[in-house]
DNA sequence: CATGAATGAGAATTCATTCAT
DNA sequence: TATGAATGAATTCTCATTCAT
């Protein structure tokens, strides 16, 4: 095959992959899952359920690509806010600036991920590496807080990720009524600072 | 039937009704309510498939009946902490408590809660009642941080209901590992106080 | 559950899995394993799609079900034509016999067994078990070709073999057809004999 | 265009067809018709799905493409063995050698054959003609056997056709352990000479 | 001639639900 | 009350076949 064709073949595959995996994305985190048939997402990416395997092996092995997929964005954004080495109040809002973006900008990624972590069986695979994802971030902040001077920083990151779970949560519950830039900014203001009695 | 024979009967069927509730509440907070198949909860109930549809008319019933038990557990907790009347930091470290004690006491449960949260599709009647819930807590909160001094109440309101629910969420992924109490120590430290500059 | 329905339930299983199997050995001789459907098999044995997988795994598992039924009842055979012990023609006549007799009462079975063999894949884990009765019957000859005086008796084994195969195939593939009787006659005429120049 | 051109094309076809068939066959024969793909038969010929419809119209044509070019090849066989129209053990045993030495060159193709004579339903149409070669063949024999002083003829043909069907099919189940010549020597001692008592 | 994306019919399998016992 | 055999619709998945390029 030219080199034409290939690139035009890719184009095409792409486009269908693509469609499928946005369609798919929508539906698990909408329904869950389990909850979301091949069908349905065949219907709504507007291909054959069939087509589906061309490209995944299984229903399984498209949530595995979709999951994949995010986090190798998500790797972009970590790495992005990477200086300020020893700012950790910009740091923390650093944080939390980049995270709520990228919620924002797929709120149904972060949907579908919640909703895994809630399920043992499913995916098992993705959550270990979530799993290593979270011990990471949580040493990271436990580093930031101990800078800011507080006293217990283990905990205190414990509940600065709990923070950040709650609204990226409570967000991605109702997107367009909830206040984010608010409450993000109280968030900054009650934990983006040092340590004070 | 004498009435003693009743008596015995009703027992009998408490009891196969809560191993039922039991095993599903356990599978559906594990695996997801789409993942799991009567026949894995009677398994697990130890009871025969055709016995679930003597206690509940189809799937989604048992689901609807084991929610609803739950939020009239709930019921008992909120108005337990009824009287404080304007004592509004007392309040706040009331609904802490009973908040955590009653997750620590039934983390399968609000595992599942919030898996339903998060599918709009499945359970959307039970949604609408926990939605409704979700905001008589808010306006009570709002109120409460209002009492307190703070400026922005509503968004305090918000930003505390996320706390709640990201340590919540955080505690049932490892309710073993996690260490509720310190964390909810610095939550109440941080959150259950008159605004301070 | 009391005896008797237990037995009765019993019964009616046994019905349908006999029917199920029936049907299914018919099905595969006929037009072989991957050539019949599990629609074909219900529908030819009275039963709903469903219900076969009430009683096996999986399709594959139905015919290793079949495969072990036959080769336990082959066993019975073996073991009848036990004694005899030192008059290898009569035990040779014997085994011509009962195997013929089997053959006869079921020919399916054996299409089906012959089918099975020819494919590698299919049924790996069965034709190791066939592979070794076989191994065993071929010493099982030679013995006996030595007893009769045959300068090869390892080969006349298989000699012998291939002519059992060979009538029991062209038998099963017209078994109305087929003089089974006449031709076992010769058989026995040149095979079961002592060797003689 | 050109002559020229047209022959590599023709080339290039002859050499694609034969690798899309020496693929197939080899597939048939070792998982069966029915458990073999298009696809699995393309990647085993190097080539794709698509360019086997330029050569057949269906899979079932290419199973009859592999059946029929079988056929005509051993047309050829037969027809070698033509003369020493009186010398019936002669005969006899240039069958025996042409046959072995037919399948020893391609033992898929009787791997083949046997699977789809034991097929009522796929094939029908070529099992006819098998059919009336078997018939051929047995009319044949029997004339032989018959001037070799046999008291009967045509089961002693069908016994022998027996024996060739047996060793055989021995044969194509493990090629590279059997040995073949030996049985086939002690084969033709006993069964291709004049009768004897 | 050659490709492989795309299709759709149908295959295997699952599962909520019913029902005779 | 309790069982589990039986059903059938829906689901996941396969595969021969078509077709634009």
């Amino acid at each position: 095959m030219s080199a034409k064709r290939q690139a035009r073949f890719e184009q095409l595959r792409e486009t269908s992959k693509e469609r499928i995996e946005r369609a798919a994305m929508e539906l698990f985190a909408r329904n869950g899952y389990g909850n979301t048939s091949i069908s349905q997402i065949a219907h709504a990416a507007g291909i054959s359920k069939g087509l589906m395997y061309n490209y995944y092996e299984s229903k399984e092995a498209l949530l595995k690509a979709i999951v994949q997929r995010g986090m190798e964005l998500g790797q972009g954004m970590v790495s992005s806010l990477a200086d300020d080495a020893n700012k950790p109040e910009a740091w923390l809002r650093k944080i939390v600036d980049a995270t709520f973006q990228e919620v924002q900008k797929n709120p149904d990624y972060w949907k579908l991920m919640t909703s895994l972590a809630l399920q043992e069986d499913v995916m098992k695979a993705v959550n270990i590496e979530v799993e290593a994802k979270r011990r990471e971030m949580l040493a990271f902040g436990e580093n930031l807080f101990s800078q800011l001077g507080y006293p217990k920083p283990r905990e205190q990151a414990m509940l600065f990720g709990a923070v950040m779970d709650g609204v990226m949560m409570n967000f991605v519950l109702s997107p367009p009524d909830y206040p984010l830039e608010s409450v993000k900014k109280l968030l900054v203001e009650q934990f983006c600072k040092p340590f004070r009695q």
